[in-house]
RNA sequence: CGGGCUGUGGCGCAGCUUGGUAGCGCAUCCGCUUUGGGAGCGGAGGGUCGCAGGUUCAAAUCCUGUCAGCCCGACCA
């Protein structure tokens, strides 16, 4: 296939859009690949469309692959399976909500549990159906409060999403370790620079959870890696490595100091380094306690919750609720301190806390055998020496904390450092909850019901798009990977004389015949405009017919390089479709 | 939802303080020259200055209101 650029519905830009912070946005719109058409929606021009298309491929390539089927609903839903499922509600100002010319409410679908779980009830109702991967690669509207980074976050945006149902554990394992391996294979294709992130696996029931973050400076997701080893995990995962127990023998008596004017961590070290102990503290040696109150799902009590943390650490409040999860948690206030005057705040300590049956969960890092200095349950004492396991034992541990780079990786090897990254893919057993909703089962060999078990996977089609753009480009301009780039190469005619462009028609003419998709520039522009848009559009090769023509040469520059090479034009065919077949 | 910034030809911007017939660069069109790194010269077309109201002889400019967009944060997966 040729593309003749003099025809071609492009148009490039010669400075950044104002509105672009982010080289993925400011680039796809200066190579003239889209528009912003409303905040969050954003049409695709040829070029952009065409990337699009290949990276969509390559998805559905591998679904089909791995034995997924390919299905597609409507964005435009119905209200009722929502309501089931009671995510009409629960999905909040982020769903975008219409009403049919009778009133009926309406959905733009911002995913699609609900529709699957109804769709695989329909059709299927025997054990031996199963299992069953289906999967489609459609729009999805979210009312995100705010859009950002052009095509990155949008409002309206296309995703992969397949949901695998399965009759025991053991298949959904298998489903989920299928689509693992598929999205390696996928994202492996298209080039990307990942790490698979072990994510919050919320407390219904420990399912596991990993997404695939594409590492960007640019990215929205913190996340944790080890210099030691592959370990990656999502802040909120991360699991705090507790040091071993240590013996309680000849560990000195706990004594309560009288420490006033101490209300925090800051001032309470300052205050014992300055009295003479015969030792150093650290904020590392002090033990604060944060008073919460949860709520489970449903109750209408909250119940009081301590949580004990170094002093050197915050509390990490995302940490914490994924702890949690699926309960609501919210610090104190003062009508609850009011309520538990054995609470003194500022010099809350583990007694008062086990003797009033406050449940009391502390950091891993709060082993039998370490000895802290926290709060005496009096105002203006704290005790010094107070000892895990000898005076008092906590209700258990809770990862609360914050994480910090340096920290020791949990895998044991290395230590941790932050990166950002783009959330590119999220693969997660559902288990039993839509099918629960709906009462999807399968009758068994007894004739006895088995409720069905789910997962659900998605890919960010649209926003790879943007996401190799954001790995994958230079001062210049773009780079795409053969695997998703608009053609294999784009043939530059270097100069306006008959022959030139007679030539680089030819040439054209036979990489088409060869099986080659060539990006034809046989604009009448000067030769430096049409090497600048070459690099900007970001085609991996580049075949410029130019003055070495007449000698019977054209020359072949590689992109990403630079480098360029002189081949003979007999012999160029079969030197670009090796290249391009790589 | 809180904070900051910005709305002027298709794109990027100046003009606003101090009101007086709307300007620059890119892009587009015509002519001549040029042709291996976003060419040169000459000419041309294209703007209800976000919107509404007010002040004034006169408003892009001053005042009031309003809408929109972008960025940071909160929220969201």
């Amino acid at each position: 296939m040729i593309t003749r650029m003099s025809s071609l519905f492009l148009r490039t830009l010669r400075e950044d859009p104002a509105d672009a912070e982010v080289p993925s946005h400011k680039l796809l719109v200066r190579a003239g690949y889209v528009r912003r058409v409303a905040p969050g929606g954003y049409t695709w021009l040829p070029l952009g469309l065409r990337v699009f298309r290949n990276v969509e491929r390559v998805v559905r390539e591998e679904m089909d692959a791995m034995g997924a089927q390919e299905i597609s609903f409507p964005a435009l839903l119905p209200k009722e399976p929502y309501e089931a499922t009671n995510r009409w509600t629960e999905y909040g100002p982020n769903l975008f909500r219409l009403k049919d010319r009778k009133g009926a409410d309406y959905l733009l679908g911002p995913t699609h549990e609900e529709l699957f779980t109804l769709t695989v009830k329909g059709e299927y109702a025997s054990y031996k159906d199963y299992p069953v991967t289906l999967y489609q690669i459609q729009t999805k509207y979210r009312d995100e409060a705010r859009p950002r980074a052009g095509i990155l976050r949008g409002r309206e945006f296309v995703m992969k999403d397949s949901y695998s149902f399965d009759l025991d554990d053991e298949g959904l394992s298998a489903s989920y370790q299928a689509h693992r391996d598929t999205y390696i294979k996928i994202f492996d294709r298209l080039g990307l620079e990942y790490v698979i992130c072990s994510a919050t696996s919320g407390a219904m029931g420990g399912s596991a959870s990993e997404e695939f973050l594409a590492v960007a400076p640019t990215g929205e997701d913190t996340f944790v890696r080890s210099t030691g080893s592959d370990y990656a995990a999502n802040v909120e995962a991360v699991v705090t490595p507790a040091p071993p127990a240590r013996p309680l023998e000849g560990l000195p008596a706990a004594q309560v100091h009288h420490t006033p004017g101490t209300p925090t961590i800051e001032t309470l070290v300052d205050f014992l380094n300055k009295a003479d102990l015969g030792r150093t503290f650290t904020a590392a040696d002090t033990l604060k306690n944060v008073l919460l109150k949860t709520r489970q799902p449903g109750a209408g009590e909250w119940e009081v919750l301590a949580v004990g943390v170094p002093g050197d650490r915050e509390v990490d409040q995302k940490r914490l609720e994924a702890s949690l999860e699926p309960a609501e948690v919210a610090l104190l206030d003062e009508a609850d301190f009011a309520k538990h005057p054995y609470l003194v705040k500022g010099y809350i300590g583990p007694k008062a806390l086990l003797a009033n049956g406050v449940r009391y969960l502390v950091d891993p890092r709060v082993v039998t055998g370490t000895a802290w200095v926290t709060g005496a349950d009096e105002a203006e004492h704290h005790v010094v020496d107070l000892v895990v396991g000898r005076d008092f034992t906590p209700d258990g541990t809770i990862e609360a904390a914050e994480v910090r780079e340096g920290d020791p990786s949990p895998d044991g090897r290395g230590t941790l450092v932050a990166a950002r990254g783009i959330e590119i893919g999220h693969i997660f057993q559902l288990g039993r909850k839509y099918a629960d909703a709906f009462g999807l089962d399968a009758l068994g060999a007894d004739s006895k019901p088995i409720r069905i078990t789910m997962g659900s996977y998605g890919i960010g089609v649209s926003r790879l798009v943007a996401v190799l753009a954001e790995q994958q480009h230079d001062a210049s301009g773009l780079v795409w990977p053969r695997e998703v780039s608009p053609y294999d190469l784009h043939v530059v005619v270097a100069g306006k004389d008959d022959a030139l462009k007679q030539g680089g028609e030819d040439l054209a003419a036979r990489l088409e015949a060869a099986g080659l998709s060539v990006l034809l520039d046989d604009r009448t522009a000067s030769p430096g405009v049409k090497f600048k848009d070459a690099e900007l559009i970001g085609v991996p090769t580049i075949v410029v017919v130019g003055r070495g023509l007449a000698n019977g040469v054209v020359e072949v520059k590689d992109r990403r390089s630079g480098e360029r090479v002189e081949v003979a034009v007999d012999e160029v065919v079969d030197h670009l479709t090796a290249l391009v077949r790589g």
